[in-house]
DNA sequence: GAATCTATGTCGTAG
DNA sequence: CTACGACGTAGATTC
């Protein structure tokens, strides 16, 4: 592990600090006043200011303002990264191909350069996913309804894969559609498309039922699903319960605020 | 403008630099070992590695590998960030309400803490979007089909606003979704919905054409589309224009060659 | 590669 | 606040 910082180096300084960096695969952060300009599926163009630019290894590049979560420019993995200094001024340059795109971010000053050796521990472990809530049905599906039985996951239909086929206790053919959050109007859409597809492949004359599992469901989009004779049931995908009625209020144990007490002494301190 | 670097610090170091950065609004860096758990509207872990983890003014709290363009770990803007050193350890939270969630950092090792201040010049301009889309056939309904007239943008219905509502030259009614790029679908369904709504407001008897424009469509949305008696246009939000067709090929001008070449002189480089 | 769908999507905007 | 849709969405999976 290493950690290079060059303060107010000039623009030549860091196109070689770049070069040394883009040799060892480092991540690098350059903090400076720039212009930055896009072009490919869009095109954008950056007046001056302060701005953290982020170049990793992978080719990722990312122009960071003082405000959102959301890069003001960027360049996703795998474009090239090419720097130069033209008229004694600074040019990051990522392009890539499919779709041909370039950013070009131009120094005006450079405030700091920071090449970091960022390796290993990149693997999350993430829980509350449509993966998640569907493991919960399938190991238990009258949690759907009482009879229900899965027969496939990602069945292929000509509206795509749905991401459960069944039948109900009458042997009545059902899909189940799957969202981890509140269901808005594209979520009965799409069940509707995979129902409908279903219908022509196994005749018009053939009952299929759709249903939507998600935590819950926005008023137009329930009387949307009404419309269409598809059916809704309350899942949440962390617990693969009923959700919690709004109403009741939360219950929340006294352990941690214990915890945090355990560990206070003197030594600590808050900001 | 000014930009704070400490080198290997303390843990408590860095806490009191993290308390005056606070303070100050800055941008901040922390390179460092760390551990991330967040718990919210899902849930994760991320074992120990090194990560560069930034803290903006506005709340937002970014942890990025040496991977990917996302971060593998964030925080929205609007949170609260809060430092503490426990056990001689260094962690940042960052805490949200609606919906309620809580991301940890929990530092091994500190490489590098750096506080930037970031200000001014923040507004993009971008071009090739929905919007420009809308505007070229605005200026020019022709575009769509001869005998086209717009109406009303935004015009609402039961199944939300609609891109364009207008009449054909028979007068019968028209929906128009707008999309930037290829489209999949869910824009097919999207504009079902609209059509159907419109179907309802206006009697069934009435005949409502949906047309969607975008610069391509894929084969089975095409198929989509035709089963629902949709239509579909081919226009390039960019150029408002019927794209190129893929066969012919690209004109490159030279002049942007040229200018490289212009440009170039001795005192120049390249990496 | 193209197509399709999920996401701790994020972000803007209207109600 | 919620709902809804756009986004240079990104990212994963499948073909």
């Amino acid at each position: 592990m290493h950690a290079t910082t060059l303060h107010r180096p000039t623009h030549r300084e860091t196109l070689w600090a770049l070069e040394e960096a883009f040799e060892r695969g480092d991540l690098i952060t350059v903090f400076g006043r720039c212009t930055v300009d896009y072009d490919g599926r869009a095109s954008s163009t950056l007046g001056p200011g302060n701005r953290l630019v982020i170049l990793k290894p992978d080719g990722s590049t990312l122009v960071h303002t003082d405000e959102k979560r959301t890069p003001v420019n960027w360049q996703p993995p795998g474009c090239e990264h090419h720097a130069s200094v033209r008229d004694g001024r600074l040019r990051i340059r990522g392009t890539r191909q499919t779709p041909t795109e370039t950013l070009d971010v131009d120094f005006e000053q450079i405030h700091q350069f920071s090449a970091l050796s960022v390796t290993g521990g990149r693997d999350l472990d993430l829980q509350g996913s449509e993966e998640d809530l569907r493991q919960h049905i399938l190991g238990d599906p009258s949690l759907v309804e009482p009879g229900f039985t899965p027969l496939e996951t990602e069945r292929e239909s000509t509206a795509g894969p749905m991401d459960i086929y069944g039948k109900d206790r009458d042997d009545v053919p059902v899909v189940v559609e799957l969202k981890r959050r509140r269901v808005g109007p594209s979520a009965a859409s799409q069940l509707q498309r995979y129902v409908e597809a279903l219908h022509r492949e196994l005749g018009d004359g053939v009952e299929v039922r759709g249903i939507l599992v998600a935590p819950s469901v926005t008023d137009r989009t329930s009387a949307l699903l009404a419309e269409q004779g598809l059916e809704f049931v309350a899942l949440d995908p962390d617990t693969g319960q009923p959700p919690e009625d709004e109403a009741s209020g939360d219950v929340v144990s006294d352990s941690e605020a214990e915890d945090e007490k355990e560990t206070a002494d003197e030594d600590d301190s808050d900001v």
